[in-house]
DNA sequence: TGACAAATAGGAATGATTCCTATATAGTGG
DNA sequence: CCACTATATAGGAATCATTCCTATTTGTCA
């Protein structure tokens, strides 16, 4: 979805872009900036690196840290969406009947969700009458109850020395 | 979903895995076996860790790759599922309106998927009255069009060096 | 303008995953 | 029951994404 190009070419960018960051108490600077526009401007749901090598070409020294901590940050105050690759190690379930998840994504605690709360739709074979489709997961993501209630306990200060995350 | 306290009593265990190593000419080992049966009889959706640390209070010798690698081998013949983590690095998106992805597993090219495909119920606040659920993440896997048509292809014998995945 | 909190650059450290190679073993046919 | 072969395993090394650390810089606000 092309929500890139008129951004790209409209004066006012820079000003759309300010008062977003006011909104959200974060600094505007020349570097957000340009990562901003650079995912605005793509279409192909780019990870942190492909950014990094595109926005390196206006700022020279700009360091990967610095795109891939921005992007977070988007992430975090809804400028952004992360699409795939939650970071966390990879999570088996050996029920292979349909079902959701709901993960917590301060313990990353996983928990089942039966269809009964969300049915789903038979799937699609092929998208588009050209992709195939093999595949669905939905991922429902929030805080746990135990998260929300001990929030403000840090983990390292449990005496059992943490959750078992996975 | 507990679908494991039974299977693991069940002394008809072994003959059941045996045939499904058998329908998809799997060797049947013991410490495939091990596996299997730690992650039917856990309920967290452990991650590969935690099934090597449990593994190898059985077959003390036993390496982390050989426990990844099976749980990789059962996720591919559907005698699991990869719940999270799908390893690959983390991808963004700027639209930030509700729409689903499609995620080529062989490519690792994301396309957009309109609701209109796929309605979405609106989401519950609460799951179970306790977890909080603040975000949602539909993705349907499977081979683009690109991928199926160049099948035999392998991606290093490519001209221009590969896709660019992200 | 000056002070301060926030952000950046650069590099090092971490952690998950994958790769490599020698050895072992399950499954198969004689 | 034996030998053969393809497959699987153990162990360690290498890779890759991500996060952490620290000194320096820079917006922002008074």
């Amino acid at each position: 979805m092309p929500i890139g190009k008129d951004f790209e070419r409209d004066p006012s960018e820079q000003d759309a872009f300010a008062a977003i960051c006011r909104t959200h108490r974060l600094k505007l600077t020349p570097q957000r900036l340009e990562i901003f526009r650079q995912l605005r401007s793509s279409e192909e749901h780019p990870c942190a690196d492909s950014l990094f090598r595109r926005v390196r070409r206006v700022f020279p020294r700009i360091s990967f840290d610095t795109v891939h901590r921005t992007l977070q940050t988007f992430a975090a105050v809804g400028l952004a969406r992360v699409v795939e690759g939650t970071g966390i190690p990879r999570r088996f379930d050996a029920d292979t009947t349909p079902h959701h998840h709901f993960w917590c994504t301060r313990c990353s605690r996983l928990i089942d969700v039966p269809l009964e709360g969300l049915p789903m739709k038979p799937l699609p074979t092929f998208l588009s009458g050209k992709h195939r489709v093999m595949n669905a997961r939905l991922v429902l993501e929030g805080i746990c109850a135990d998260c929300a209630e001990k929030k403000a306990v840090p983990p390292s200060s449990r005496m059992d020395g943490g959750p078992e995350i996975c």
